[in-house]
DNA sequence: GTTTCGGTTCTTTTT
DNA sequence: GAACCGAAAC
């Protein structure tokens, strides 16, 4: 091995910090200083100096965050790094309990319900209570309540009391209603996102042994973006690093955005007295952006009180300032930018260097209309996650029945596909079937068939007997193929009638085919589908491939965390969209909404274009007016070039 | 009693 | 565009 050169790639802040000694670390990372870097070179230099890939957990937001890291480290010290533990703190919970689930009395084999089951749960015990009513909170608020209560590590009845004070709801039913979703999930053998988090941190504080194999075997322990830890996941990481005490944790205060998940950054401020003998690094020079960028930025964020203070410095330089674009409204606002976009391009710019970000989902609505007129190709990481979509999860639910014979979910959304089959139908037929039900099997197929309803019968005996013919002793390929014969017998059918645009979720289904070819058995992608995100799975989720990269990518900030693209445009800066009404109820000052906009200014390198829109056709084809958002308010007037469109009637 | 269908309502951020 | 509700259809 020639070694890895750290004199010669990294600047003397991240150097100190890449090469600090063992013991507590906090680094205190800026937008754009190379904090990706330095953890990879910490990395490279852990493993160089002879510590076991396989002694290092690395904790990182979403799992390619960590992929990234581990294929750049492997680029300078070699393939060994393959064995490191890496991936978000979900992905590392679950991977302790498939292990060790038996220890706190749950099965090895729990499915993984995301958000929609959870929430019809919810939906379904409120019902069966007897409480549901137009006064009664919503499945989507009793969760959020329950995933608060649950990430600050705070009794529900506090949480249910302080958030549902101006109603006359008995926070007791609250409780009910959780004990009782608790229990069902129990009958189900699935655990929720959050309690992946909680059963992890059970399984340690419980069980001694399986506690002290863990404390021994991580050596060093490394989390990125530790600001936005909530204080289950930071208990995780004290507990893992408790033995060796080689934790070493990267953040930046300015860009913590998920209070709202349970995050507090407070946990990052305080580092230092919780481990008071820790080294403490600053990375404040920013390779990114042009100064006329980080002007903005610094500006910004200098509206926070209470953080750790940074500036960010530029070693860029060039005269040009961000744009503040005025616009009559939405539509103007998404021509304005398609037709930059295309100038970009034609001035030899790759589309994939640009990206458009906002606050909120649908305000990227009209935006996409224009993009697809124009024909300009974009990629979206929409709302919905990729392994979320109600097409991808039907499928998914054969793959999972071929591999869990016992997982009632499955069972019963593939059942709810057939004519005449619906929710009492489903759950009636899995008791009689003795609550398991084999899709290879011929005899439990003809079993099944028996009970269904006429109509659904002659259906079922068709995906039966497709099914039957799988590979069952080629486990590489018998998703893949699984998937096929499903559409090929039924579902393709089923899609052309039931969606509008079957065609797209065909694609999807075919990009899914491709995707299970990474595993090397059926368990161990159904391990993790539930847990990747839309970051992760941005290359299955592409749509007509055609094009490759070259694609304008439209994201949420939030999403965007953690990326950089050359152009970065900000849509609807307008005070209710950006910083979010809703937000601002909970947090008049917007904190935390100010420094999701500095999140976004620090994504652009060389240019950044600020749209402010004046109205809106609201619902109810009402036209609303808004008024310039207080984040651009705020910038003096003198760092931003001021630009008015569409106002020459 | 269940399932299906059609009309109406409302959009924060995500593992 | 999907989630919810009430009414029609099985």
């Amino acid at each position: 091995m020639a070694g890895v050169d750290f004199e010669r790639d990294l600047n003397p802040e991240q150097r100190a910090a890449a090469l600090a000694p063992d013991g507590p670390v906090l680094v205190i990372a800026a937008a754009g200083t190379g904090k990706t870097r330095t953890l990879t070179y910490r990395v490279a230099h852990l493993v160089e100096r002879g510590v076991d890939p396989q002694r290092i957990l690395l904790l990182t937001f979403t799992n390619r965050a960590a992929r990234e890291m581990m294929e750049r480290a492997a680029k300078l010290v070699g393939d060994r790094v393959g064995g490191i533990w890496g991936g978000t703190f979900h992905h590392m919970a679950n991977r302790m309990l498939r292990r060790h689930a038996g220890r706190i009395g749950w099965p090895n084999d729990y499915s993984i319900l995301d958000e929609d089951d959870a929430r019809s749960i919810v939906r379904a015990v409120v019902r069966d209570l007897g409480l549901k009513d137009k006064m009664f909170p919503s499945p989507d608020v009793l969760l959020s309540v329950l995933g608060l209560a649950v990430s600050r590590d705070v009794a529900l009845e506090d949480v249910a009391h302080a958030r549902l004070a101006d109603s006359d709801v008995n926070p007791a039913d609250v409780v009910r209603v959780m004990s009782e979703y608790a229990a069902r999930k129990r009958a189900l053998r699935a655990m929720d996102f959050d309690d992946l988090l909680v059963n992890a941190r059970r399984l340690l504080r419980e069980c001694e042994p399986v506690l002290r194999d863990y404390q021994e075997r991580f050596l060093h322990v490394l989390v990125d973006e530790y600001q936005d830890t909530n204080p289950i996941q930071a208990s995780l990481v004290d507990l893992l690093a408790a033995r060796h005490g080689n934790l070493l944790v990267v953040g930046d205060d300015f860009q913590s955005i998920y209070s709202w998940r349970g995050a507090d950054y407070r946990h990052f401020l305080s580092f230092p007295e919780r481990y008071p003998n820790a080294h403490v690094f600053k990375l404040e020079t920013n390779y990114r952006s042009l100064p006329g960028i980080l002007n903005v930025a610094n500006e910004c964020i200098a509206g926070n009180p209470h953080q750790f203070q940074k500036t960010l410095r530029a070693v860029r330089e060039a005269p040009d300032r961000p744009r503040l674009v005025d616009l009559p409204d939405g539509r103007r606002q998404a021509r304005y930018v398609v037709e930059e976009i295309a100038r970009l391009i034609a001035a030899g710019a790759s589309p994939r260097d640009i990206a458009v970000l906002y606050r909120s989902h649908f305000h990227a609505l009209e935006l996409q209309l224009e993009l697809q007129q124009r024909r300009i190709p974009f990629a979206i990481t929409s709302g919905v996650r990729f392994f979320e979509q109600a097409h991808v999860k039907d499928v998914c639910s054969v793959l999972r029945l071929a591999n869990t014979p016992t997982d009632p979910l499955a069972f019963q959304r593939l059942l709810q596909l057939l004519p005449r089959v619906g929710e009492k139908g489903a759950a009636r037929i899995w008791r009689e079937l003795g609550e398991r039900f084999n899709p290879l099997s011929a005899e439990e197929n003809r079993a099944l068939s028996r009970r269904l309803p006429e109509p659904a019968r002659e259906r079922w005996n068709r995906i039966a007997e497709a099914l039957s013919g799988a590979p069952a002793d080629r486990p590489g390929e018998l998703a893949g193929e699984l998937i096929g014969r499903f559409c090929d017998a039924f579902y393709r059918e089923y899609v052309s009638v039931s969606f509008e645009d079957a065609e797209r979720r065909m694609e999807d289904l075919q990009a899914l085919t491709d995707f299970t070819a990474r595993y090397a058995t059926l368990a161990d992608m159904l391990n993790e589908v539930t847990l990747l995100t839309n970051v992760d799975t941005g290359e299955v989720a592409r749509r007509g491939r055609e094009e490759g990269d070259e694609r304008v990518l439209l994201s949420t900030v939030h999403q965007a965390k953690g990326l950089e693209w050359r152009v970065v445009f900000v849509l609807w800066m307008a005070e209710g969209l950006f910083p979010s009404g809703r937000a601002l109820e909970e947090d008049p000052a917007a904190e935390e909404e100010r420094r999701l906009f500095y999140v976004a200014v620090t994504r652009a390198r060389d240019a950044l274009y600020l749209c402010a829109p004046k109205m809106r056709m609201g619902r109810d084809r009402q036209i609303k007016f808004y008024s310039p958002s207080r984040f651009i308010v705020e910038i003096p007037k003198n760092l931003l070039q001021r630009e008015r469109i569409g106002y020459v009637y």
